[in-house]
DNA sequence: TAAAATTACTACGACAGACATAGTACGATA
DNA sequence: TATCGTACTATGTCTGTCGTAGTAATTTTA
């Protein structure tokens, strides 16, 4: 039993799923967003950040603060083990979502 | 270039998908809806009408009464040219989507 | 035959994620 | 020195979903 309310909540799947690879940060998550979607998809600053907040809250994910010299500090974001499991069932959700979707869409 | 703004939009598409094989009403979407998910998603009565409203407020669907004879009369919805293409629009989309999902997404 | 379940809705309000708009601040490049 | 890229924050609006509740008629069952 899913609610209908989906991929609306799939951006911190797609963060999470970035992060597991690496630590990030907020232009470069961005960055890669944009690639491996092959430019199809371009995530909103203002969506970016605030996802970036509710992780947090929700310790999916811990930030700190890189150690550039000069320049305005960034803010990086690592996951957590709470992150990996919340990851895990979005996963697993979005396979469900595709199956129930599956007899209403056409090819 | 899609918005993040997904499958909360696609209670739309599920409806048409089910009016493009024949003219229905309320109850009868619900209970296709349950049945070819398998009873994974049920929709709220809400949402449903809701939607019902927006569809036909956007010109993708007509409304028209049954000839029951006796009992409550049924509003029965029938998918218009519109609402045909709309929905050719929402399934490419969707597979857009999962397209983009799918490298962030594990098996 | 009375009660409960099913069918067929409407109204109202809350919630949350996405996003438009705007602004701040710094460094590097032209 | 002006613009572009990087790195954010604040504020408010929009929309679809959904919780809650109520109405009303018909059908089933106890």
């Amino acid at each position: 039993m899913i609610s209908s309310d989906v991929i609306r909540g799939y951006n911190d799947t797609i963060i999470l799923s970035l992060l597991l690879e690496q630590p990030s940060y907020g232009y470069e998550i961005s960055k890669r967003i944009r690639e491996l979607s092959g430019g199809d998809y371009i995530i909103k600053e203002t969506t970016l950040y605030s996802a970036f907040n509710r992780l947090e809250q929700n310790g999916y994910t811990e930030s700190f603060y890189g150690n550039e010299t000069g320049g305005k500090r960034r803010t990086y974001y690592r996951i957590t083990e709470k992150g990996r499991t919340y990851y895990q069932e979005k996963c697993d959700e979005w396979h469900l979502i595709q199956k129930i979707m599956k007899p209403f869409v056409q090819f």
